[in-house]
RNA sequence: GCGCCCGUAGCUCAGCUGGAUAGAGCGACUGACUACGAAUCAGUAGGCCGGAGGUUCGAAUCCUUCCGGGCGCACCA
């Protein structure tokens, strides 16, 4: 453009931001307090009316966002552009006309026209920054309008957690967490799958290929837990010894001669029918191994700081016959027809979410029979999956009629875990009858979701299926370099694609309690190096916050939709985009005030006594840019928290805090706060650090994070 | 064959109801520790946003189509 520009434009010196939309809409979830909340809204309010006296005009959803760099101001609208058409005049005179006649608005310094036609709104720096410090944006109204029950976890309890277990587990509690910030009760299931194949498989391995006894398999599993209670290590732990076996097992089943193979195959049928029937030597087996890997399960979870309310089993869904009265139901509505003709003869079946929208009215004879009909019901009368997924539903929702029994079974530092029973004890809190569900379950299963889904607006509960969340996301991958490093045996085909999909069947995969121990001896070590001051549990504490912290990052900074190719490298990195670097920003901003010899609250009450003149010359001066920059980012939180949540999506959140972090870093670079000389200026800076501390400390909460003192 | 997801810098990913000059991290190369700790910061190089059409004042974003990759589509659980 000029071809004189001598020196960069002082414009340059604020931190360039993608340009951010705001939205209005609201999904259930209570609306926080937002700085920038409110004022969006009296200007979207106030142009609205303009609007309609100047032109006439009704615009129901007025486009406001936030302008990618601070020289177009703190707010924008193309609403000019969009008029453009129906007033037949260019976009930059309709801006000109809007901006000639907006008047004065509170909290608003003043607007303008630029580009080609965009009206840009400017802050009053003062009175934004006074009320950035004294918002309390925690403090919401804590009644919620939305009883949610969020589902995670669900691992099959037959062997130990691995990689892609976490991603589900951290996902879901750290979105549990989101729904508590915005005020949601929650309560967070874990479905325990007992009577499954995968454990079916354990227990043939137990009994067929170690023939082992239910009294030796009593001791194998006493054996462990004392074992890894006098070495610490998970690697002694039973759902260890049960991944192995597993793997074992899998490939006994599929392997032997036709007749052998067959032999195997019936040996594991047998097993699961067992194991389902109940009230056998094998269903003991199968009870005595799923209740000792689940509390495993548990406790790997615990090292994540993630809790459970309650854990609902598939046996007690089988033995309580829910699905008798789903059953009922199903037909009653009509949602299942008995299918007389077709490949489907005999079975109770219904019609697939993307299949024929209306059922189709045909003559009866073979072109009426839906041949791509979901079998509910197989013609030997037994029930699916899907049906059974359909009666649990119904029970979350309170559709049902029935209850679990409930008995305690692990107890976490503030509260219990109930898990389900036959009969439970008399005393006992209530699951179920929720009025949102958030389902966090891999991709792959998104057709059978979408059954449940469908079965239910089938049965006239329109209502709850539009409250039906299936929570999805990708798979965690390996790289076939991290496959090599450990040790497995990649064929050639696979060594040049981008991830191989990780297998507990095949014993293929990283354990979840293997990464964990290797991200705290990774972090102790550089704790060592640093804190020499300070005792060895000291040590311990502060490094197993930074690998936690780490892990849960990694897991969070991508979207739901992106596979995780999984890679050493990257998950123990602790520099750049990382959970220690953000939690880095906190210990730094910590120390400004210990050094300082004061705290966050007392420079905060000192902020709030200096003059609003004083504050909007410092804020207007060219050196300055980044700290109102840096407190436009702070007043984000809940305006990032609301997208999270109507998108399902903690990453924005994850992102946040990442550019908050960042924000933070390059301002403790260019300001020397403790030395600053001019008082007013000084007290500006450990306000600018205080809030950043408060918002960092805040957000990485939500995140599962915890904030070090030291690091 | 049908359905869903993905394709943006050397690598890994953001870019959220279409909007101003497409952004990070890693890796590479330069610099900055006598300041509140360098797990940090500043800078340089690196992009026909898979291809082609279309809608629009305006497209990485919406539509169509093709190409490439992944995952699902059982009376299994």
């Amino acid at each position: 453009m000029t071809q004189f520009q001598a020196s960069p434009p002082p414009e340059t010196l604020c931190p360039a931001r993608p340009s951010v939309k705001i939205t209005l809409v609201n999904q259930g979830f209570q609306r926080p307090i937002s700085v920038y909340l409110a004022l969006q809204k009296r200007l979207a309010a106030h142009l609205r009316t303009l609007l309609k006296s100047k032109y006439d005009l009704d615009i129901e959803n007025l486009p406001i966002e936030i302008p990618p760099d601070l020289r177009f101001g703190e707010l924008a609208t193309p609403i000019a552009l969009q008029l453009a058409r129906s007033l037949r005049k260019a976009p930059k005179i309709i801006a000109t006309e809007i901006v000639e006649s907006i008047g004065a608005l509170e909290g608003f310094a003043g607007f303008e026209v630029a580009g080609a036609g965009y009206i840009n709104a400017r802050l009053d720096r003062s009175t934004g920054v006074k009320s950035i410090a004294a918002a309390d944006l925690a403090q919401h109204s804590p009644k919620s309008p939305l009883h949610a029950l969020v589902e995670h976890t669900s691992i099959n309890p037959n062997k130990a957690a691995h990689i892609g277990h976490l991603r589900n587990a951290i996902l879901g509690d750290t979105f549990v967490r989101l729904l508590r910030a915005a005020g949601s009760k929650v309560d967070i299931q874990n479905y325990i799958d007992n009577t499954g194949v995968q454990v079916a498989d354990v227990v043939v391995g137990f009994l067929h290929l170690e023939g082992k006894s239910l009294d030796e398999v009593r001791q194998i599993v006493a054996g462990c837990e004392q074992r890894a209670a006098a070495s610490g290590r998970p690697a002694d732990a039973i759902d260890f010894y049960c991944w192995d076996l597993y793997a074992r097992t899998s490939q006994w089943c599929t392997s032997g001669t036709g007749e052998e193979n067959a032999a195997r195959k019936q040996v594991r049928l047998d097993t699961l029918h067992a194991i389902e029937h109940g009230g056998n030597e094998t269903a003991a087996v199968a009870e005595l191994i799923s209740t000792a890997v689940l509390r495993r399960h548990l406790e790997t979870m615990l090292r994540l700081d993630i809790e459970y309310d309650f854990l609902p089993r598939e046996s007690e869904i089988l033995h309580l016959k829910f699905w008798d009265a789903a059953f009922e139901q199903l037909k009653q509505t009509g949602v299942l027809y008995f299918e007389t003709e077709g490949k489907n003869k005999g079975c109770w079946v219904m019609t697939r979410p993307g299949a024929a929208t209306e059922p189709v009215q045909d003559q009866d004879g073979p072109k009426g029979t839906d041949e791509d009909a979901k079998v509910i019901v197989r013609s030997n009368g037994t029930v699916t999956y899907v049906g059974k997924d359909i009666a649990y539903h119904l029970w979350k929702f309170g559709l049902l009629g029935k209850d679990f029994g409930y008995k305690p079974f692990f107890t976490y530092p503030n509260h219990e875990c109930w898990i389900s029973t036959m009969h439970g004890e008399a005393a006992h809190p209530h699951f179920g009858g929720a009025q949102a569900i958030y389902n966090v379950i891999d991709s792959r299963q998104s057709d059978p979701q979408a059954n449940v889904i469908q079965a239910l607006r089938g049965m006239g509960h329109t209502a709850e299926a539009d409250r039906y969340t299936h929570f999805s996301y990708e798979m965690v991958a390996l790289t076939p370099r991290c496959a090599i490093d450990l040790g497995y045996n990649v064929p050639e085909e696979d060594r040049s694609r981008a991830y191989i999909e990780v297998s507990g069947r095949k014993g293929f995969g990283v354990k979840a309690d293997d990464l964990i121990d290797k991200l705290i001896a990774a972090t102790l070590d550089e704790v060592n190096k640093r804190q020499t001051g300070r005792d060895q549990a000291e040590r311990e504490k502060i490094a197993r916050q930074i690998a936690i912290g780490a892990l849960r990052y990694f897991m969070l900074k991508y979207t739901r939709n992106s596979v995780i190719a999984f890679d050493f490298k990257d998950a123990l990195s602790f520099e750049g985009e990382t959970g220690p670097y953000i939690q880095y920003a906190v210990v730094r901003a910590r120390n400004i005030f210990r050094k300082g010899d004061t705290t966050a609250d007392a420079v905060l009450a000192e902020f709030a006594q200096l003059a609003p003149d004083t504050i909007a010359e410092l804020l207007a001066r060219v050196e300055n840019q980044d700290i109102w920059a840096l407190w436009l980012s702070a007043a984000r939180r809940s305006l990032v928290l609301e997208q999270s949540l109507t998108a399902s999506e903690p990453a924005y959140l994850a992102k946040h805090a990442f550019q908050l972090a960042q924000e933070f870093n390059n301002f403790y670079h260019r300001h020397h706060i403790l030395n600053e000389e001019n008082p007013a200026l000084k007290t500006l800076l450990l306000a600018t650090a205080a809030v950043a501390l408060r918002e960092l400390i805040v957000v990485l909460g939500w995140l599962g994070i915890e904030s070090p003192e030291a690091m």
